[in-house]
RNA sequence: GGCCCGUUCGUCUAUCGGUUAGGACGCAAGAUUUUCAUUCUUGAAAGAGGAGUUCGACUCUCCUACGGGCUGCCA
């Protein structure tokens, strides 16, 4: 069957959207641009226990700054509108009744807490609660209970969920578009809740088959832990008579903690010192989390770095642009097991993607450090200092350390370097340089440096000796570039007012 | 506990029966360098274990071990 591929990402606003989920969000995305296919945003908003306000905006921000672009969904719109599962209850209730009229489910009346007690009990003689076929007709449900009875206890106001009538003992064929074939067979599943009366929502199985049929779903690429209800989703196709438009699955393998055990959490990344999350965040209590582009990374770095957790191009190739991914990208080539993420590959990344950035490329991301230092730069001057040092930047919150003395003369001198170099003749040599310097018309890094190398020459110094002199007077430490870059940046009237700054402030050590 | 998925250097991974098991991050050593970096060269580093199948297995099958996920009126 060859129909359109359309996708969606479907994020529960229920804190802000971790770095696993922007993985999954990338390959839907990239799945769907390399089939020309359309891109959903759909919000499951159905547990309103864990509802979280700012969730949702954050999601939609989160993947405009990644440049996962969004076709269809919540904030843009669509032909199958709206998008926001708690804006679709009526539609899940009349799917649910269905349901029960089929035969497919049936109503359940237990409370919570008699479900709790349940639990409680089978723990305790060492076994685990199953609300299956065993147990079904022995509880409040409308297997046992007459047509009457379940009206009234419904008319009455009873809580009520419709719950999925598992078959019994039937296995389940699937495929996988990463796992290949597997099979399950159903008396090891329950019976899952499928609507709720209480907030008058259905859960994820329920919503989740819906919408992607409604929606047109081609393709479900969704994380790993997905894969032990897949039956259930089967089936309910097959309830439903959807069988024949049913989406293809992918279960995504799951991203791993760097060190230790288990699933990656916001825990790992306070404790080790690297976000979870692309953005920051602060929650409606006050929590703040780091996020990749408050700590300094590039987009597409960081969606570079992302793209390689788990799939991988069969090349060589590590760097990969948006459209080289979207080239490239296939789910045959997606790993199955799960990949540990590493703090310090997103770092080379990074590093690997400022290098490349050209002078006008690098402003708009030095621009607001310089000015929150009170630095005010032309976008040219901002980016050139940037594109000298870009080399040893790691991250762009870097930018600051390794730029200011283009921009700030120094305020103190490196205690080091001043021991080292401002004693004996240095400081008259000095001097003397700075007679030199003003004598120089041309005061371009290539006509400085012949200049001043013919005088060292001459004079017999050392190129060392007077190039870390000069640092200490116009950078004021042991780092930067080559002094020529310092001085055609800064120019011929900063560079001597540094260095009588320094013959004037800086008594010689010794 | 039950069910399901997985298992190649420390980490991300290539290999789709025959390779000196390749690359990248990180690490180490050396070279370059006016500082700090960069860059370059080199190095250490892997098929979980056991049975099969086969002329031949990292690759296929089974068992074991280990890792992970699920087992909610959460997604």
């Amino acid at each position: 069957m060859n129909r359109e591929v359309r996708v969606r990402f479907a994020p529960s606003p229920t804190g802000p959207l971790h770095i696993g989920g922007v993985r999954t969000a990338l390959y839907n995305y990239l799945f769907a641009r390399r089939h020309g296919g359309k891109m959903i945003l759909r919000i499951e908003d159905t547990d309103s226990q864990r509802f979280v306000p700012g969730a949702e905006e954050y999601i939609i921000e989160s993947l405009k700054w990644c440049g996962i672009e969004i076709d269809e969904g919540v904030g843009y719109g669509g032909p199958h509108a709206p998008y926001r599962q708690s804006e679709r209850r009526e539609i899940y209730l009349q799917y649910a009744k269905q349901l029960v009229d089929a035969g497919w489910a049936y109503y359940a009346f237990d409370t919570p807490e008699e479900l709790d007690k349940l639990r409680a009990e089978a723990e305790a003689a060492g076994k685990t609660f199953a609300y299956n076929f065993e147990v079904r007709e022995q509880l409040a449900t409308s297997l046992r209970l007459t047509k009457e009875e379940v009206e009234e206890r419904i008319a009455r106001g009873d809580q009520w969920v419709v719950r999925f009538k598992m078959p019994e003992n039937e296995v389940v064929k699937m495929d996988d578009l990463i796992r290949g074939h597997v099979e399950m067979n159903t008396s090891t599943l329950d019976d899952k809740v499928l609507y709720k009366s209480a907030d008058a929502l259905p859960t994820y199985h329920l919503a989740n088959i819906v919408d992607d049929h409604l929606m047109e779903i081609s393709h479900v690429i969704r994380g790993e832990e997905w894969l032990p209800s897949l039956p259930l989703h089967y089936l309910l196709y097959r309830a439903f008579g959807w069988t024949d438009t049913q989406p293809q699955f992918a279960h995504l393998p799951l991203l791993l903690k760097p060190t230790g055990s288990g699933k990656l959490s916001k825990r790992d990344g306070d404790k080790m010192g690297f976000p979870v999350f692309p953005l920051f965040w602060t929650s409606p209590t006050g929590e703040t989390a780091r996020g990749y582009r408050e700590d300094g990374y590039i987009a597409q770095a960081f969606i570079n770095m992302l793209s390689l957790l788990g799939w991988n191009p069969g090349t060589e190739q590590e760097i990969f642009s948006m459209q080289e991914l979207i080239d490239s990208f296939s789910l045959d080539r997606v790993s199955k097991a799960g990949a540990r993420f590493q703090p310090d590959k997103a770092k080379w990344f990074n590093a690997q993607y400022l290098r490349a950035m050209s002078a006008e490329e690098l402003a708009p991301y030095i621009q607001p450090i310089l000015k929150a230092h009170g630095v005010e730069a032309t976008d040219e001057r901002a980016g050139k200092a940037a594109e000298i040092m870009k080399e040893r930047m790691t991250l762009v919150t870097d930018m600051w350390d390794l730029t200011s003395f283009f921009f700030v003369a120094p305020t103190e001198y490196d205690e080091k370097l001043a021991k080292k170099q401002w004693k004996g003749e240095n400081p008259a040599m000095l001097k003397e340089l700075a007679e030199l310097l003003k004598g120089i018309e041309d005061f371009s890094k290539e006509n400085t440096e012949a200049v001043v190398r013919a005088w060292i020459e001459a004079k017999g110094f050392s190129l060392g000796q007077v190039m870390n002199t000069l640092r200490l007077a116009l950078v004021g430490a042991g780092k930067g570039p080559g002094m020529f870059d310092v001085t055609e940046f800064i120019g011929k009237e900063e560079t001597i007012g540094r260095i009588e700054a320094i013959l004037a402030n800086l008594k010689p050590l010794e």
